[in-house]
DNA sequence: TTGAAAGCGCTAACAT
DNA sequence: ATGTTAGCGCTTTCAA
């Protein structure tokens, strides 16, 4: 309220207008080291009444330790990583840490810059999506000294502790059913994959299995940017004129198989009889839909929460040593959108 | 390659690699001040052969600039957001700023945290969602002596400067349209508003229009958390079974007017005939729907671009002076959903 | 329980 | 074009 100029203001500043020395006002703002009542009160009242914010610019110098967790995923826009935030947050919440999210858009190079502007910032520790990184982006891991968590995928070398699913099993498992409730004529849909690595992980556990059972994907089409909903409704409608005698519909994500979903169910075709249709992901939003698409829950916020006790863990001193590889199970949900066995 | 100790690098250890003084290795690593190629190669070398990354926590003290731009925003779990963030991220990747995000929840005490967390941080500039904090929120920032942009309502005082639209005259124009549109008895389903003081402001122009041609809110609905698009599917069926002479039914938010969309259209019900239906937002989604439902543009992402380029021209000194209120304008989009008049 | 001194790793401001 | 000096605002360490 005191503060009309425009400097910020600093310890000094409360050490002055309370009359006590900046040690212990630092000591009283941080809760460290013993004061006593009357001390403690006239500090609070002062760093109040000032309106003081702590510098922690300078605080992190000093004691070099920064409460901060970075954050790296690919992008905010599609409902799963917000989900893997939210556990991240639940489990920082009743810690000191902080998460700070950067984002990389699926391409290497910024992922590489993303990186290296948090490392610089000094973090306790990285979670970062996927296992595959440049090079440099390893290395500057590896260097950092900080626990490390990749997340979403375990089908590779992490570099020091990963959580997440296979993605190349999720493929498998949902070939395997789709193959014993007897669909034969399979069509894929998804993203252009060079990007997205566990789309493609997941795409090559699907497609190995069924060759295991002698099928061959009949039909494929890829897509990038855009309304995903729009997307799988335009694809479907392409894939089902050009090759009408398909009797399944796989999708790489939630979004477009909704698509596809709400097309096909207009055009008045029998599913689960006529054509079957599954998906990836398990979003919230499926629930909503005229039919529940058959899915498969990707655990996003339980790698998060996971994630995160990795980290809290480590920088709690606590070692957890021993787990470098943590593996969740998704479950699939067969929904109405697949023939019951 | 060389750093097997869990120290960080110094520059002092790239200046003792490279035979360079500190001050000349800085100077090459922010391309700052006059370099001769060959020293200046030195550097390089020396600081990629190490895997140096700059200490930024002491390079913000000594300069006493960071680079940070605070986003506060309510959450990322809606789309709105992340497309503001993607207007944001868009003009700061041009600029020296990095963004960096706070997520409140839509609780004015969460804001207060994240907000006093960010401050202790001293980024350049903070862009905050909505006009509402509280008293200490906004001591904060009026002491911070940083530019402050609150975004995405403009009905209200703001602090320093604001970019967003009326909500109020948002939620005015649709009652325009739909009473001219000859719609008389008007459903409304929404989140329970205390927390969101946008969507208030939009119920709050629209009874208020509708008042004045006479009419008056026929039924209402409320809801919070869950799947927004299951949400809007299970109040229009509480709705229209409760009050079936309903002639139009107004959604606080895309979601749920796409769930309640979905859900008319199986029960077979004749739309915009028999009733017609209007949302908010405008979120790409639509474009994956049966109908294009109507709605309104919130101008996101052009929010974000204008929030961001106020931030940066303030940042470069560039006197922005006079704007304190930047307004813009929501586009109404008829869609499928409306009768024509 | 409190204070004084030293320094975290960098950069602004001066030398040279 | 390059080097030297003095802090930035805190916290650590040690002393009282």
């Amino acid at each position: 309220m005191t503060n009309d100029h425009k400097r910020p203001l600093t310890l000094r500043d409360v050490s002055e207008a309370s009359g006590v020395s900046e040690m212990t006002v630092s000591r009283v703002l941080r809760n460290k080291g013993d004061v006593s009542d009357a001390t403690r009160q006239k500090v609070q009242d002062a760093a109040k009444r000032l309106g003081y914010v702590p510098n922690k610019i300078a605080g992190a110098l000093a004691s070099s330790h920064v409460n901060l967790v970075a954050v790296i995923i690919p992008s905010l826009g599609n409902m799963v990583f917000p989900e893997v935030l939210a556990g991240i947050s639940e489990v920082l919440e009743d810690t000191e840490l902080q998460p700070v999210v950067g984002v990389t858009d699926y391409m290497p190079e910024k992922e590489e810059k993303v990186l290296f502007e948090m490392l610089s910032w000094r973090p306790s520790g990285v979670i970062i999506a996927g296992l595959e990184h440049s090079e440099a982006s390893r290395a500057m891991l590896r260097q950092s000294g900080i626990p490390v968590v990749e997340i979403m995928d375990i089908d590779g070398e992490p570099i020091d502790t990963c959580v997440g699913i296979s993605h190349r099993r999720a493929g498998r498992k949902m070939a395997e059913e789709i193959i014993s409730a007897g669909y034969k004529r399979i069509g894929f849909m998804g993203t252009k994959m060079p990007l997205d690595h566990r789309a493609r992980k997941r795409f090559e556990g699907f497609t190995r299995t069924l060759a295991k059972a002698g099928i061959e994907i009949a039909d494929q089409e890829f897509y990038s940017g855009g309304s995903a909903l729009a997307k799988g409704r335009e694809m479907t409608a392409k894939m089902i004129t050009r090759s009408p005698d398909l009797d399944f519909l796989y999708y790489s994500n939630d979004m477009i198989g909704a698509g596809g979903l709400l097309y096909l169910l207009e055009q008045g075709i029998d599913i689960p009889g006529q054509i079957g249709l599954a998906a990836f992901n398990g979003v919230e939003l499926l629930d909503g839909l005229p039919r529940r698409l058959a899915t498969m829950d990707a655990c996003r916020r339980e790698i998060g929460v996971k994630a995160a006790q990795i980290i809290a863990a480590r920088n709690a001193g606590l070692d957890t040593e021993n787990e470098t590889v943590v593996t969740l199970s998704p479950k699939l949900t067969a929904g109405d959108t697949l023939r019951r066995t």
